[in-house]
RNA sequence: GCCGGGGUGGUGAAAUCGGUAAACACAGGGGACUUAAAAUCCCCCGGGCUUCGGCCCUUGCGGGUUCAAGUCCCGCCCCCGGCACCA
């Protein structure tokens, strides 16, 4: 039911009011030529939502309020703000939704989006809907694929068998980014791995630019740091370890290992092949090849989960072959381990259990030798490890290197083995391709056709889209295999270069390359010739301030910064980064606990905001914490800021026209300079704060309020309340929106300064008293008026005065002995 | 294990170039107005003691620096997030 109060002001009215002249005037939308020639662009993007069955929760709303309160601002300060929405509904999720409900996700997502615009509306976000995308739409999709072809022609998407993701439940492959600790991001099951040809972006040719850039850009901590962990660089050396006979001759295979402690070579007492690495067949003794066929067996079936656990004690077999120590001239054996994972490095490695955890592990539980080649300052070089010793110290037992501190022994030793062509400095990263294809129906073809002849032919742009079929049984099935390949009269067609008949690819693409770049198309979502027109591209981008959830922290930001550097590098842009500021915002909680279906405690939006209204939901939102950190979200709570709107409303339509008094007016201006300090730096629950203690002032003692006080608050709470704003504004004698023009209320330092301040009067840091002096008393004056005080002057009888220290308008303080 | 962020009243939280801890709210208590309710306005609201003037304690724990520490330093504990058999 709808508050009906005597004050007048009935939310649902107002709000409907407002929205309907927003529409009506296109206050929040732009024409091309508007966008053209924009002359103050701001973009403020924020995370386009996934269109749920279920509708808008909490999570985006208060995701949304927090940038739209943002663009608001901008706006109301004069920015010419450009504020769009969209829907990024192809997937795994949509299509499973379909599924489980029995109906077709081509059905499914329009009235999802349907639903979604409608309650973006009513929570007052300052939407163009005339810019709006939805990654399904064949009119955005064909640009999906047209980017694919840039990088399929840059040779920078290739088609390779590999060791992938594979998701059972999910019957798809899964991108690296999409496995959680072994698991699928998504249904949570154990991920396994599975040998198949699949479409890869080479993002880790971009590694390190991806993390150089960081430092260019203005983002939350929190955030890079995620990346630049994902990105995982490291600096080592790559060592080759010959491999030998049994009379201890070179064969001519090399085993590569790839560490970052080259300087500890001489401790390297056996070597470890992953079971997936391809030496591991030509190294093994005739004698021993049952066991260690049987175990490369049983591990590379292990799922991901069981494969990389650590709290298993670690396994193995020899293989009865050895490498020739390169530093040392040792032979030592070739084991294969699955400690040692074939996606990172070589895939192989040099084992020095006197220093690393791991190898102490295995050599202890395989009674191989542990050399200690580093000593800490005082130690004894030959006393045995209790355990692998990773600290500071020097290098023992090394030859020529003893005594060379661990600081330096690195660049050292590497300089050595290179010099002597055992070895080179190698970067690495943690960082792996993306693969990018999909087993599944519900996302954009990939345009690409395989013919006998040519090979993997890109579809010509000419006829893009690849227009994905209605398809009835779109099922997924555990072959590997797209649901795509069971529809023969839409994958049999001919080659693009040969005419020859030919086949499509029936494997769709990752959700994420649809997000990838669809900040790119919004400017020109009316545009149909280009996914993206220069002048607009040029005049908007890049987005000047983007707000969103970290759980995207390396995947969609981490894809589209890859994305949208390639487009740079092959000319179609002329910047890398396509976010300068980025904000990662908080979580909504509910009474201290995460929100979750299974728990019950989800919030439904909907009827708060039919009960209260969709501006004291946006405030009372925006109040519960900082936005950045995320907050409580309890039931009472809202009667806060529900109670503040109505005082304002009351405040404000009731306000006379006599001038501002003196003290209020003071309170004013310190507020504005408050709010206009804080809100750009999303302080957002502390700006309604003071807002709420300017009100309060204004209103002590049941006063009526004067218009030059009234006003700019109903400026100031726009963003937060911008029907209410509207209304007032409106009521207070102007005419057109509070948006258009400049009308964020100029703070005047002079008008906000206190003509006496308190100060706090201590004896030994102890607060003993207080007292109200003029603004701008001399030391003498405060520090004489301090000791005059009654409480204070009994502090100091009897005791000897050391000291005063005088904080000028903040303390005084006597230091006695 | 490594790297971030955090721990403050009954509750959500303010205050960190060191300077009156708890602003603003929620919940709770009392009062004014009202036939009543709502709305509005006023007062109380961390703990203990009090001769009602004040005094003592209090920002996860233990030390330290300082006239002064929620804030800085050292050593711990706990919670949240990222990475993790990554060589």
């Amino acid at each position: 039911m709808a508050h009906e109060e005597k004050d007048g002001y009935v939310p649902s009215e107002v709000e409907e009011k407002w929205q309907r002249l927003w529409d009506e005037r296109g206050t929040n939308t732009f024409t091309a030529e508007e966008l053209e020639s924009a002359d103050d662009p701001y973009y403020n993007l924020m995370m386009f939502p996934y269109p749920s069955a279920e509708g808008l929760h909490v999570g985006n709303i208060y995701a949304f309020t927090g940038a739209d309160v943002h663009g608001r601002y901008h706006r109301l300060r004069g920015r010419t703000v450009f504020e769009p929405m969209g829907f990024d509904a192809f997937g795994i999720h949509s299509e499973n939704f379909a599924l489980k409900i029995g109906t077709h996700p081509m059905d499914l997502i329009p009235s999802n989006v349907s639903n979604f615009t409608r309650q973006l509306r009513r929570i007052g976000g300052m939407f163009d809907w005339n810019h709006s995308v939805d990654t399904t739409h064949p009119s955005y999709y064909k640009w999906t694929q047209w980017i694919f072809l840039q990088l399929f022609k840059a040779g920078l998407a290739e088609r390779k068998e590999a060791p992938v993701n594979w998701c059972p439940p999910c019957m798809t492959v899964l991108a690296n980014e999409q496995v959680v600790a072994g698991t699928c991001e998504r249904c949570d099951a154990p991920v396994e791995q599975r040998r198949l040809a699949q479409w890869f972006f080479k993002i880790t040719q971009y590694a390190q630019r991806l993390l150089d850039n960081l430092e260019t850009i203005d983002w939350s901590s929190t955030t890079l740091k995620a990346q630049s962990n994902w990105l995982g660089r490291s600096t080592g050396a790559e060592l080759h370890f010959p491999v030998v006979d049994r009379e201890g001759e070179d064969t001519g295979d090399v085993v590569e290992v790839y560490t970052t402690r080259p300087d500890t070579v001489f401790g390297a007492t056996y070597i470890v092949l992953s079971p997936e690495h391809p030496l591991v067949e030509s190294v093994t003794d005739d004698g021993l090849r049952a066991p260690v066929y049987a175990y490369v067996d049983v591990a590379t079936k292990k799922d991901l989960i069981a494969r990389q656990k650590t709290d298993k004690s670690k396994t193995g077999v020899p293989t009865g072959g050895y490498c020739r120590n390169p530093a040392t001239g040792e032979l030592i054996p070739i084991w294969v381990a699955d400690y040692v994972l074939m996606e990172y490095g070589t895939g192989a490695i040099m084992a020095v259990p006197g220093h690393d955890a791991r190898d102490f592990e295995f050599a202890q539980q395989f009674d191989l030798p542990i050399r200690r080649v580093v000593a800490g300052p005082g130690e004894n070089p030959d006393t045995p490890l209790p355990e692998a010793y990773v600290g500071p110290g020097a290098l023992v037992n090394s030859g020529r290197f003893d005594g060379t501190d661990v600081s330096k022994s690195v660049d050292t030793v590497t300089a050595w083995a290179s010099e002597e062509g055992w070895g080179e400095a190698k970067v690495n990263f943690r960082l792996h391709d993306w693969c990018i294809s999909r087993q599944r129906y519900w996302g954009p073809p990939i345009p690409i056709i395989h013919c006998d002849n040519c090979g993997s032919v890109g579809v010509p742009e000419s006829d893009l889209p690849v227009v994905l079929p209605r398809v009835e049984d779109f099922r997924p099935d555990d072959s590997g295999i797209s649901p795509l390949a069971r529809v023969e009269e839409w994958y049999k067609t001919t080659c693009p270069e040969c005419g020859g008949a030919a086949r499509r690819e029936t494997d769709v693409s990752d959700t994420f390359l649809d997000s990838s770049w669809y900040f790119l198309r919004y400017p020109s979502a009316d545009v149909d010739d280009a996914p993206f027109d220069s002048e607009r591209t040029r005049r908007w981008l890049p987005v000047d301030t983007y707000i969103g959830g970290n759980e995207h922290a390396v995947l969609h930001l981490l894809y589209s910064r890859f994305i949208t550097m390639v487009l740079k590098d092959l000319g179609h842009i002329d910047f890398e980064e396509p976010y300068d500021v980025f904000r990662a915002h908080g979580l909504i909680i509910r009474d201290g606990a995460k929100m979750s279906k299974s728990k019950g405690n989800v919030i439904v939006p909907d009827p708060i905001i039919e009960e209260f209204g969709a501006d004291a939901f946006r405030t009372y939102l925006m109040f519960l914490g900082p936005f950045e950190e995320g907050g409580d979200y309890r039931a009472g709570g809202i009667q806060g800021p529900h109670g503040f709107l109505h005082r304002l409303w009351d405040s404000a339509v009731s306000a006379s026209d006599e001038a501002a008094d003196p003290d209020v007016e003071r309170k004013v201006h310190q507020t504005i300079g408050q709010v206009t300090e804080q809100l750009p730096e999303l302080g957002y629950n502390t700006s309604i704060a003071a807002m709420m203690e300017c009100l309060n002032a204004i209103r002590s003692g049941g006063r009526t309020a004067r218009r030059a006080e009234i006003e700019p608050l109903v400026v100031m709470i726009a963003p937060f309340a911008p029907h209410l704003a509207e209304e007032l504004w409106e009521r207070l004698g102007h005419e057109g929106s509070i948006f258009d023009g400049t009308n964020w209320p100029e703070f005047d330092a002079d008008k906000a300064v206190e003509s006496t301040v308190e100060i706090a009067v201590q004896v030994n840091g102890k607060r003993r008293g207080s007292i109200e002096v003029a603004a701008d008393a001399s030391e003498d004056v405060v520090v004489g008026a301090a000791r005059a005080d009654e409480n204070v002057a009994r502090h100091l009888a009897d005791v000897e005065e050391r000291r005063v220290i005088f904080v000028p308008g903040r303390l005084v303080n006597f230091v006695v002995g």
